[in-house]
RNA sequence: GGGUCUAUAGCCAAGUGGUAAGGCAUGGGACUGCAACUCCCCGAUCGUUGGUUCAAAUCCGACUAGGCCCUCCA
């Protein structure tokens, strides 16, 4: 599988440390408000990544961390803690708060056809970890200590900046409102491993240490996790681009200080969804949840079709227009799957093989999704008998995660039922009387009750909306 | 100011040196009493501009436009 690597800005070769095997780290959310549906155009891309490794072949092994405490106050940040603010505003506690969430980003996992990665760890479960990671980062002379926290020390690294090019010299401090400078710190690009001392005296939650009771920086939660459950060497980390600076800088600069040796050989950054002004956020724009989108009657998994049609690696950015052709385009094929039935005949398997060769070098060419959606398409014209389609879609679909062959529960109730059926029987009895306009009232009336008829050869069918 | 990504039809996009896939929308047609569903038909020389080459959307340079990052973020 070909693969874009920001570590070296380019498609490459994935090889991975043991033959056949992955091991993927991706950031998780910080659980102090619902997910948008930004935040799960990411989720949904290393779905798609960890799906389609396996689809090829790969053993995949899949960590991912809950933020529920701790990084959310940088040295220099003069913003809010999230975790707090969110707590404020409901009147919780921060573990509610976080209990919470989680559970409302699981829900919109299993909206979008998300698989729940194979491990998935609370920040606060790790505190022993980070501080394992510490002390050697202390021992090593990599860290020390300063106005009651512990830094890293950047100017002991021969490149921090792998992942960006950046030029100490050149950035700009304090490029976003807000920032203001860390007097405590010996270099500029130094960052908190561990506070004791922050403009937060409120934080809810801090654990004894030996530098005194605190709280984690952001950045060794991530390193401290993987570290844990994925071992010395990790195949795969993911992550939304605005974490390739500085969270996704510092995790290497932790966890390779702390190891000494190379960690982490494919870094893979999913590309954001913007609005029409740009950067989607909670705070500015309208707030566009999974459930919004439902109350708006589009299905998620519209949504998650959009982003297949798309490149994980270009931005995306989101109207309600392309929301509407992806739903559209959605029913359109659920509806042309849907008309195909099951036959008699035999699966054709060297067809099965070309198609399905087609679609995983869709795949293994860095992810090219749109690619695979046209294999499927194509299979979907071509003459080929209707069990070897159906057994395509079906392989597809593991890795689409469409639910391209789900029929959509009818959930009617007999009484309704019989209503319905009384009504369609009135409007046959009036189209064979050319009673049209009873007729179409009639089709009128089913469709204010959502219900939409379709006249067939067989006679007339209906559906839920 | 520095870094980084992007630029193909109304929209999402494929394309990795040999004369532009696919899907949706629009328009036309078949089916239908009319519709819905389904099926058929129809559209672009690839941001601009130099260069390399027999040949460039594809490689190189310049320019233009836009996004993101530069210590909250997916």
């Amino acid at each position: 599988m070909k693969i874009y690597n920001t570590l070296n800005k380019r498609v490459e070769e994935l090889i991975p440390n043991e033959p056949g095997k992955i091991k993927m780290y991706t950031c998780g959310p910080t659980v102090y408000h619902y997910a948008h549906i930004g935040n799960l155009r990411t989720y949904i891309f290393e779905d798609i990544l960890e799906k389609a490794l396996k689809y090829i072949g790969y053993e995949v092994t899949r960590c991912m961390n809950i933020t529920d405490v701790g990084h959310l106050t940088s040295d220099s940040d003069s913003g809010e803690d999230k975790m707090l603010k969110g707590a404020r505003r409901e009147h919780k506690t921060v573990l509610e708060i976080a209990d919470y969430y989680t559970q409302e980003f699981k829900n919109d996992c299993e909206k979008l056809n998300i698989r729940w990665p194979d491990i998935v760890s609370p920040a606060t479960q790790n505190i022993d970890e980070y501080i394992k990671i510490i002390e050697k980062l202390l021992e090593k002379g990599l860290a020390y200590i300063s106005g009651g926290n512990v830094y890293y020390d950047t100017s002991k690294l021969e490149d921090y900046y792998v992942l960006t090019n950046h030029k100490e010299d050149e950035m700009v401090v304090g490029a976003r409102e807000g920032v203001e400078q860390d007097l405590s710190k010996k270099n500029q690009a130094d960052f908190v491993l561990w506070f004791t001392k922050s403009k937060f005296e409120d934080q809810e939650l801090k654990w004894e240490s030996p530098w005194g009771l605190g709280y984690p920086g952001w950045h060794i939660e991530c390193s401290g996790i993987a570290l844990k459950y994925l071992g010395e060497h990790l195949d795969i980390h993911c992550g939304g681009v605005d974490n390739i600076f500085p969270h996704h800088t510092n995790e290497i600069a932790q966890s390779e200080g702390y190891l000494g040796h190379k960690w982490c050989n494919y870094w893979v950054h999913g590309e954001h969804l913007n609005d029409l002004n740009g950067k989607m956020s909670k705070s500015k724009g309208e707030f566009l949840t999974v459930s919004l989108l439902e109350e708006k009657g589009y299905s998620p998994l519209a949504y998650r079709y959009l982003c297949l049609k798309s490149y994980y690696h270009n931005v995306l950015t989101f109207s309600y227009d392309i929301l509407d052709g992806a739903q559209n385009e959605y029913n359109k094929l659920k509806n042309k799957i849907k008309n195909i039935t099951a036959d008699k005949e035999e699966i054709q398997k060297e067809e099965i093989e070309k198609y399905n060769n087609k679609f995983k070098e869709s795949l293994e060419n860095d992810l090219n999704t749109s690619m695979a959606l046209t294999t499927l398409y194509d299979v979907l014209k071509d003459n080929i008998n209707n069990n070897t389609k159906l057994e395509l879609i079906k392989m597809f679909d593991e890795v689409l995660s469409l639910d391209l062959l789900k029929e959509e529960k009818q959930e009617i109730d007999s009484e309704l039922l019989s209503k319905i059926n009384e009504l369609i029987e009135k409007r046959n009895e009036a189209k064979k009387n050319r009673n049209y306009e009873e007729a179409d009232n009639i089709r009128n009336q089913l469709l204010e009750m959502n219900i939409i008829i379709k006249d067939t050869r067989e006679g007339t069918v209906f559906e839920k909306k």
